[in-house]
DNA sequence: ATTATATTGCAAACGATTTGCATTTGAGTG
DNA sequence: CACTCAAATGCAAATCGTTTGCAATATAAT
């Protein structure tokens, strides 16, 4: 929960980790190391945006998998803190590799026209959540944070 | 799109239109008063937090209504801007009235337990979103931002 | 009251996601 | 390297929120 403290650490700026790291982290949990995992992640990092489970399943070899395991593997990597899901304006969820140590925390402007994504490194001031989570007593406050509008291309 | 302009003039801090009011700007745009729509507002304008379909429908006296008529209702009255729908943690859109001639640009500080929601004033810096845009040029920026954590409720 | 049209109810259709269950498989163990 | 067992997968059915087609109904204008 470093939250927002990372404006210039932003670890997952598309240092591309290796496969083999990755499975080693599922090793390290003791899960196991399966071919739609490795798939899976092999995929994710290859990609710098977020992505939907269908389109992890569209970018896999001809059925290497089912597309209930690809939902079973995220939330599993989501518990690891290995990905991390976020929600923009399209009804379904998509996930995006963290880089081990991080938590991930960032924002995206999104496309509502084609759903193209861009990473942002700003981030809503961290003494004003805090102020607003001691105004009303609430306790382990974060956010959700992104912003939506019409990318260049889009526009013509 | 006055966004985050309104610092103060938070005219939507519960000030409970009156149903005709509210019927009258139906009328205005020349749609019909029906029963399940007077239904439907009579049930936002008395709750000052944001609404589900299924609790709107279950606010009504014994299927006052339809839901498949609540959620054509809310499309109605969003595309009008009457309400404004929000997506917090759990999977389904919530409603709450616009002050006429608002825009009903907000955030809410959500509980992920009992989802009681708080309504705050802050928003993203206007500036910064604005340098975001062009740094990636985008047009037509807005921005989705929702604070989640426990309630002093749900704290024990 | 009459009419034309917007609106509703109902049930079926949908898309994303989850789940039960029988089967397979990875990874320690001897 | 074979053996065992829990973990993981495939498949199909179930669920949840939401949408839609269509025939029946009701509002608002005449």
């Amino acid at each position: 929960m470093k939250k927002c403290a990372h404006k210039h650490s932003h670890s997952h700026s598309h240092s591309k980790p290796e496969l083999p790291a990755l499975t080693d982290r599922l090793r390290r949990q003791s899960r196991k190391i399966t071919g739609p995992r490795a798939a899976i992640l092999d995929i994710l990092r290859q990609h710098p945006h977020p992505l939907t489970n269908k389109e992890i399943f569209s970018e896999m070899p001809a059925g290497e998998c089912n597309l209930a395991t690809i939902y079973r593997s995220m939330h599993l990597l989501e518990k690891m803190g290995m990905v991390k899901r976020f929600h923009f304006h399209d009804g379904s969820a998509r996930f995006e590799l963290v880089e081990e140590g991080d938590d991930g925390h960032h924002h995206h402007l999104v496309c509502t026209k084609c759903s193209q994504s861009v990473e942002l490194e700003e981030c809503f001031p961290a003494e004003i959540e805090k102020k607003i989570a001691e105004k009303n007593g609430f306790k382990a406050v974060t956010h959700k944070l992104e912003f939506f509008g019409i990318c260049p291309d889009c526009q013509r």
